[in-house]
DNA sequence: GTGAAAGCGCTAACAC
DNA sequence: GTGTTAGCGCTTTCAC
């Protein structure tokens, strides 16, 4: 492979002078910019990027830690990573995959063995102890979601609560005037997901600004779990019109069970769904939705994570405002004027 | 941070010992060694990665190509990447996440800045164009799937030929006498992907020598196509009694459809599938199916690959066994004695 | 069994 | 606008 120094050799410049015209460090002369471009180009040089990272201290690599649960929504994390890829390398920042499970163990291995220039952290959860560790990091980092204590890192997340809110203000727009909200199983909310919980407060003080009444359930996305919530919430309100579903594998199954007992969509009922796009559109009924911006959420972490490291502070708990898709199965309540 | 230079000062010992005690390339007295160790733990000291590279010409890192077209299966391509990234760690690598539409640039990138020690290349279709560049590299690779011309490079994947002989085998052995072929969309076919057609040649070879009549149906997982499909091969074969399904997607439609037109897996039809566990264990009559290895597949790329870092030579393509997991779908065909 | 020192290929002062 | 050079933190001869 040839080096800095071939190069200047070749383009009868100094080392230096190679070095400024790739990092555009200091001014150059036209003529010497090209003369030495092209021996680059000739050479087929690359700099080496372990000796960069050395003398730099910048390795122009992100470090990027996913969830491999499998609980999580794979179609979503890939369109996560595939985003936070395209842009890392629109930046000039190749993308080093670490896993969840590493923990902060992993963190600290890459980070003190100066492999990456920041962290981005995904699927980030209320009590997580990875923010913690994070900010005592000589690398800046990013949060995907919110911990309750974000210790002063940067996070990006779509805004749940508002979303919550967005469709209980869609559906009392409609007209309804009693809501259910179907939510991910108990689980989900026992473990602590910030995101459940948010998403909860959201529709419950919407609902309390519209003077709607509502009903909660967790819902495991069985064919039993989802007949036992809808029994669930149509007993405790049995005006029930309209149901917000915070759960995407529950989906199909609960048109399904509707379509069952022939109760029509949204004719009988109107269901909002928050989750996952591709798990809304191709329904039976096509769901009116909040959708995940994965690749704004994405697009976001990645600039947030490279203007600090130009610099940048930024504390910021960066809320992405809710965007409702609407579709079919939302309509008037039944017994609407 | 701390540098091997502290370290040593630490221990009362030379920079060159710690290295050693660390490489363990060459002896060290017992209390040395002690001594270094507690230095390097008192310390938390972790050699720089950059520095590491540069002087010794390895990285520690392995970079994985992975396919990001969504058609993919991506539980699948999910368990793939968990267990590269999981067989790294235990060979003391990590992972950098190439996209696949970077291409051929994306190999020379990151192969000629020595920000890797070898490459593992996903989804390597027919007419690849990225095996021809990797040979030329100085890091050595290996291909999950396998080229029409390997190069020479070492290649994992499944024995598609001898997945489609297998389901063949155990349709003939139940009795089966008149077989029908379900394949991926014709598109498929067209793109030159090598598994499909390693699959239809391993069928009709073992159909060939079992005196079984075929049919083969390429297929569009649409209702509108499964149809069609199940309609052509029944025209062509009228004692159709079994289907061997090469086609994740058209499963549940294939299931529903016969059930709707009150045809009895297996009773009247038997079903096997070859694809993904997870896309054939869960329906309503659960899938004999010959699934993907993936932990194998990527166990063994990775054993490969660390392999040929150790020197060891490879130009093996290493075609992995199928295995049939028997489930409800195949009995016996209906007049059977 | 251990130490001294010459690089590895770059960046960024510090010259002029 | 350009050149000289001192590191960056390791690995690995070479020497003893």
């Amino acid at each position: 492979m040839a080096t800095i120094a071939d190069v200047a050799r070749h383009a009868g410049v100094s080392i230096s002078t190679v070095s400024y015209v790739l990092s555009g460090k200091r001014a150059i002369s036209a003529e010497t910019d090209a003369r030495v471009r092209r021996s680059i180009r000739e050479l087929g040089y690359r700099p080496h990027a372990g000796a960069r990272s050395l003398a730099g201290s910048r390795t122009n690599v992100l470090a990027l830690v996913v969830p491999l649960r499998s609980d999580m929504n794979l179609p979503v994390l890939m369109r996560f990573v595939t985003t936070i890829v395209l842009s890392a390398r629109e930046h000039d920042h190749d993308v080093l995959l670490l896993t969840q499970d590493e923990g902060v163990d992993g963190l600290l291995r890459v980070a003190e063995s100066a492999m990456a220039d920041a962290f981005i952290v995904m699927d980030v959860e209320a009590d997580d102890p990875r923010p913690a560790v994070l900010t005592g990091l000589a690398q800046p980092s990013v949060l995907i979601g919110v911990p309750d204590d974000p210790s002063g890192l940067p996070c990006v997340d779509l805004d749940f609560a508002a979303a919550g809110a967005a469709c209980l203000e869609h559906l009392a727009g409609l007209g309804h005037r009693c809501v259910g909200f179907l939510g991910p199983p108990e689980q989900v909310y026992l473990r602590g997901t910030s995101f459940a919980r948010r998403t909860l407060e959201g529709f419950r003080g919407a609902a309390d600004a519209h003077g709607v009444r509502t009903a909660e359930e967790p819902c495991t996305p069985t064919f039993g779990g989802v007949r036992a919530a809808l029994a669930a919430l149509r007993e405790r309100r049995p005006g029930l019109s309209a149901v917000v579903v915070h759960n995407e594998d529950a989906l199909p199954v609960l048109q399904e069970v509707l379509h069952a007992e022939g109760a029509g969509v949204p004719g009988d009922l109107s269901l909002v769904a928050i989750g996952p796009d591709e798990s809304a559109e191709g329904l039976p009924v096509p769901m009116t939705v909040v959708a995940m911006p994965a690749e704004q959420i994405a697009k976001d972490a990645v600039r947030t994570v490279m203007r600090r490291l130009d610099g940048a502070e930024d504390h910021t708990v960066r809320l992405l405002p809710p965007q409702l898709q609407l579709r079919a199965s939302t309509a008037p309540p039944p017994n609407a004027p």
